[in-house]
DNA sequence: CGATTGCTTGATACCTCTCAACCCAGGTGG
DNA sequence: CCACCTGGGTTGAGAGGTATCAAGCAATCG
């Protein structure tokens, strides 16, 4: 089911930053000033990663030793809490970058949420910014920026939003990445759409059914979902 | 009241990037090439302006004419949702730079939550990057990656802990305002607190309540807390 | 001194969590 | 092929935490 979803073609291989453009700044690592490249271990400059479903990329207190990009699949940064909890801070879809650090330790771990291939960019972001290549560094912070927008957005929902809002919100966020499509793929599981929107499975599951009581949506398996009514989603997720 | 945290000397002017440094973004503006410092308004480049208590610096959807950078009091920013509620992002401080933006258009709004003073840099924050000014780059950009770390960490906080946490961290968080000293100082009011935790103005008061009944905290005055038990607050935290 | 704003406290309602049972699909091995 | 097992999902009953509504208090300000 998560190859499935690896292989729609919407939530595949974008074109912004391609391979062209991971061979130009594996280019400008090489051929920069003495950089850290090869203190972090054995992964060229600029590598592919493939990931199996809830595979971890990184753990929180790991070492920073760059930032990565999605190419295929669903990647999940999450922050894990005292007694199982656990705090999902954002999906990473094929295109977005993720794992910018101030520090030079993780905060958050990474792990694949289905079947993924990312792109490690083994810059510290800082030095992205001041290797002098200012494409990169714009994209770099561009990113940043959207990561921040994104953060602050979610905070917004998880403190003032009742649970049918956060759960409305979640799918007409969702619903971006497939485009011109009634119905949706969820590539994570109940337990990951609740640590995400700070609910127990229990409630999402509820919530999911009610919201198909409402004929908002029609759940067609447990994983694809339908929007019979996105206009009153959206003004559900108000 | 405001006023005297005003006047605190370790909450007022930092140094980092002081007077000197503002002069001297306001030079590599003037002295770059023709950039939009005057597309915005009158300010000049880098400005001063005071905020009177509850004054708003700008709103949503206010066009992006550069960010900010607080030199004294605290500057909130929040969203304001239907039906009255609001999500406060943040509390800005001395020395803390805010109001990046990826678009053109201001995602949230800024409000003085006491008196305070505030420089304003007319860059686009894009443009700060592109301007050849790495040290400003570099300031920049760190500040960004701090602000999405600490919306992060405000996730974490909102999604996934209860009352008594989401008070405890806060104490525990603005504390760091006033090293070496027991007692705090409140910038703001309990209905700020509530609208940052993701909680209702009584919630806050009868945990902050609760907290003193527990000898975590001590009340002086509504303003004033003394932290008589900083190592069971922040356990408390979790 | 009255008016306003912010803060506290109480009683009650309601939403979400917790605990529990059950269902379903997929995979494995006899 | 079928029995079994497992992980993910759904549904129900009850408990608990926080919101809501309401009243009263305290400090500030004109």
């Amino acid at each position: 089911m998560a190859s499935t979803f690896r292989r729609l073609p919407h939530i595949a291989a974008e074109d912004e930053m391609g391979p062209s453009d991971t061979a130009r700044y594996g280019d400008a690592e090489r051929s920069g000033p003495a950089g850290p490249q090869g203190a972090y271990g054995p992964r060229t400059p600029a590598s592919v990663l493939h990931l199996a479903a809830n595979e971890e990329l990184f753990g929180e207190q790991a070492p920073v030793d760059g930032f990565f990009k999605v190419v295929t699949g669903v990647v999940r940064t999450c922050r894990a809490l005292s007694l199982g909890r656990r705090q999902i801070d954002a999906f990473h879809v094929p295109g977005d970058l993720f794992g910018f650090e101030m520090g030079d330790r993780r905060m958050l771990s990474a792990e694949a949420a289905c079947a993924a291939t990312v792109i490690c960019y083994k810059y510290h972001p800082h030095k992205a910014v001041a290797a002098n290549d200012e494409d990169m560094a714009q994209q770099v912070f561009a990113h940043a920026l959207r990561n921040l927008a994104r953060a602050q957005e979610h905070a917004v929902l998880l403190g003032r939003r009742t649970a049918i809002e956060k759960v409305a919100a979640f799918l007409v966020d969702w619903a971006a990445n497939f485009p011109a499509s009634e119905t949706v793929l969820l590539a994570m599981t109940r337990q990951d759409i609740a640590d995400y929107l700070g609910l127990t499975v229990e409630t999402v599951s509820r919530t999911l059914a009610e919201l198909q009581r409402g004929a908002f949506i029609e759940l067609n398996t447990a994983r694809e979902i339908a929007l019979t009514n996105p206009t009153g989603l959206r003004s559900l997720a108000s």
